[in-house]
DNA sequence: ATGAAAGCGCTAACAG
DNA sequence: CTGTTAGCGCTTTCAT
């Protein structure tokens, strides 16, 4: 039946493609054979190589070289010829020695420093699950595929063939940076190294961003702006928490300043909670964490305080899909954006350009939403 | 005034050890020379490697790599001296020249099949979030890199050096596997494949899992039981939809099927409406897709629906960070630990070993949590 | 204990 | 048009 079906699925064929097919069929058969040979005096199983597809197509390593890489130089029949041997006996190049021959590897590794040395966590953390994939997207534009090392990687470099690294929130003073320099492997940072106008970084002002976020509040009528930070020293943190202090001293308010370990549910509930308390609460909050902003919303509602009535929020986060956070005015550092131009920086830099300008500063948007806004909004925001 | 400040601050020393550090210093200082001297001599630059070591330390480039890589046969001082030759100049080994030579790259790659060709797009689901972020711990625990892989890999395949590839979700037939099987380039599969008792695989038992749920949800009061899945035809969706109608058809009851595009916001919300309307709308929900969770609770809410008394609710997710979604129970297909077991699949199958058994199927839990919860707990439920 | 040389698989330069 | 050769940088025999 089964035999049956496929007799009848046969497409009927005329006799000189047949033949055709039959030679062609007949070759490879030959040339698996061959190199079955071959393979059969040698003690290891190793696959096959340029040299092997050269023997049996009898022709120099260049030549059967030059043939698979579509070099010009080649007889249209020699090359058919070398290609036909190719595939019948399973050749594919060795990437591994291309890369070797070619000093270029088509891989970038992706460092993400903060959170003292704690395994990989940039999932939990909407902006570096969001850069990490656009970081992909762009690598893979530019023919690299990105490797994602571990927070603490040094050594290890020894043995993973980089062509450059993207180094996301490097501290102060970062002994990475350093091996990275000794080891002459290019690489990007995102955030850090602003002062060395030689160093090649992406990021956003942040001290300006959370300025306008308080700028904001106030406009809707804050009197008392707290900011919720991680308690990390990561650049990033330090710029916002800056940022701050300066809106306050140039409003004279006094700050308000929470810290907590955003990796700890509990902590970060209970500082969420302790905004929400006491004579003196704070009547607009911002953080600087976007997975905060979901607790700061639940202990805002355990308080039965309404946003924007009792209190005006923002939080610091990428574009997400989770609706209920919908309403939450959100501070975007445009992470994708800032990913995009770290891959295009390091590219450019490994295929031996020298970009301009080395600092790229992008720029942030606070998307207004109904979490902080009691009168119109605002002309020119979004 | 800085001046100062560093004579001051530096520390004293005794005769013996400033000798030293003079003759340290010294002998890096000349090696440094000889080295700028030989490089005066090249065209381009280049990064030192081991000849330039062995050249300088005046010995034969076996012995400078022996010395370098702690191969003991090598004299203690002769080795100091190659050490520091090394460090002097500046040498790191080349990671890719040692890959050849080892035939091994440490880095493995990860491609994510589904979405139809769409780009990159785990962030948005929990599953390949946390696939990916455990998947590139595990590897890197047992030394290798995680490089991410764009969904429509082929070719690339030529020039990215890989020992080893996992893939995810793969659909029936998928030119990927066989592609790699022509490479011969180890792979493991997350779902798929488990037809076939030679290939390597992990996954659940989508359909068992699924008949867990309703059974759960009947359990419960549930008379209705719907289900809202993705379009696509991806193993993870066919089974999980399977196990569903298996279920109903155990249980007499009509099946009602929604499918939707989860990429789509807008036709995702349309599709968890249209659940909660009508007069036969079903009293339990299951979604195969995390980020509806979001979208089940949202559309529940507007048609004034209450979980548990009006409406059950599950989903299939991860653990999150998302306290608003602490309420929905929810089934989790343990994304870390198949992650572990696919890197421990194929690590073992890159070094040389025959994995046992070859096929992993990880269990499933049901989190239950009050979004469907009438009676109470159910014994040995989690 | 050390040196010399082979070779991993590939491509490019130079000959013919 | 094709063959030969020389490396890319490293590790690993095999001699000495």
């Amino acid at each position: 039946m089964l035999a049956a079906t496929r007799v009848n699925a046969a497409p009927p064929v005329d006799a000189a493609t047949a033949d055709y097919h039959a030679t062609m069929a007949d070759d490879a058969e030959l040339y698996r054979r061959r190199y079955a040979e071959m393979a059969a005096g040698r003690r290891s199983h190793r696959r096959p190589n340029v040299k092997d597809v050269a023997a049996i197509a009898e022709v120099a390593v260049g030549t059967a070289s030059d043939a698979l890489n579509g070099k010009g130089r080649v007889n249209p029949a020699t090359r058919y010829r070398i290609r036909s041997v190719a595939e019948a006996i399973g050749y594919f190049p060795n990437a591994t020695a291309r890369s070797l021959k070619r000093s270029r590897n088509g891989v970038i590794g992706l460092c993400i420093r903060p959170f003292g040395g704690a395994p990989l966590q940039y999932i939990s953390v909407s902006y570096y699950a969001r850069f990490l994939n656009a970081a992909a997207v762009a690598a893979l534009e530019r023919k690299y595929a990105l490797a994602i090392l571990p927070p603490d990687i040094s050594t290890e470099l020894d043995d993973i063939a980089l062509d450059g690294v993207i180094v996301a929130d490097p501290p102060p003073g970062d002994p990475l940076i350093e091996e990275l320099r000794n080891r002459s492997v290019p690489y990007v940072t995102d955030f850090g190294e602003v002062d060395d106008p030689t160093s090649l970084c992406v990021g956003n002002d942040q001290a300006q961003a959370v300025r306008s976020v308080c700028d904001h509040f106030k406009s809707q009528g804050a009197r008392s702006v707290a900011i919720l930070a991680a308690d990390g020293d990561e650049d990033y943190t330090i710029r916002s928490l800056r940022g701050y202090e300066q809106w306050c001293a140039e409003n004279k308010q006094s700050p308000r300043i929470e810290r907590t370990n955003i990796l700890d549910p509990v902590a970060t509930a209970a500082a969420a909670q302790r905004l929400m308390v006491g004579p003196d609460r704070p009547d607009a909050i911002y953080t600087t964490e976007a997975p905060v902003g979901n607790y700061l919303v639940t202990a805002a509602r355990a308080a039965r305080l309404n946003t924007p009535e009792d209190l005006l929020l923002a939080y610091c986060a990428e574009h997400t899909m989770d609706p209920t956070l919908d309403d939450i005015s959100m501070l975007s550092l445009h992470a994708e954006e800032i990913a995009q131009e770290a891959v295009d920086l390091l590219a450019s830099t490994i295929e031996g350009q020298d970009p301009k300008p080395r600092h790229r500063v992008i720029g942030t948007t606070l998307h207004i939403r109904s979490s902080s806004l009691r009168q119109g909004v605002p002309p020119g925001s979004a």
